[in-house]
DNA sequence: GGAATAGTTAAGGCAGGACTTGACTGTCGG
DNA sequence: CCGACAGTCAAGTCCTGCCTTAACTATTCC
């Protein structure tokens, strides 16, 4: 099957970073500027660029100059690659338990 | 809120290398043993039972030594730790969509 | 215009992660 | 018992990823 998804790669690398899923949750709940986002993390601006960028090549984040601010907004469609990649190992998993069927479950 | 999630970090972590993924994908077929895994990876026998270790310790994998062969098994449960967390992103999101209601629909 | 604001870029430091090698343990087949 | 097999452990190398600082650009406000 090949299973060829819009490769989850960069998305999975960019949700491993704890700061970065602060972002996305952040970012949950709507809109903000990068000045927002750095607020409440413990580092540069600098570095929560960086993080953006990450995010943004991930396709999480889509973000807009508006004047000197840029707006950043979370991109949900994207996640839902996520979803389809476990959804995908649990389905085959699962086809094999069928096959497997009830036999092994006596032996707890 | 808090959000408490049973620490979708290792997970997310375990995840996030490729070749943790492939073994994730070759045991969504069926348990297997370390060498089997191995096989078709382009490394040493001993960076294989490094990255089982990390799947392991986030509890996606579980294994049994049975003789001198280890039997690697796939946990699904786990996956479920993910689908949340990314289900909570969602919820939040398209919450926060309908309460702005249809008005920004119009400029599309 | 000039100062403060918001972001961008580049360089470098440092720690952690991925992989290797080599020595070692335990197990199976003959 | 002995060799081959499957895995384990410990160092050590190398490279990437996260973050910093510093200099620079583009806006906004007075």
């Amino acid at each position: 099957m090949l299973h060829q998804y819009p490769s989850i790669d960069p998305v999975l690398q960019a949700l491993a970073d704890p700061t970065r899923r602060l972002i996305v949750e952040r970012l949950g709940e709507g809109p903000a500027s990068v000045k927002q986002l750095a607020a409440p993390l413990p580092m540069s601006l600098a570095a929560v660029m960086q993080h953006l960028q990450v995010l943004e090549r991930a396709g999480l984040v889509k973000s807009e100059k508006r004047g000197r601010t840029r707006v950043c907004e979370l991109d949900v469609a994207r996640l839902d690659t996520l979803d389809a990649w476990i959804a995908e190992r649990k389905r085959t998993w699962e086809r094999r338990y069928d096959r497997l069927g009830e036999i092994l479950k006596k032996e707890t």
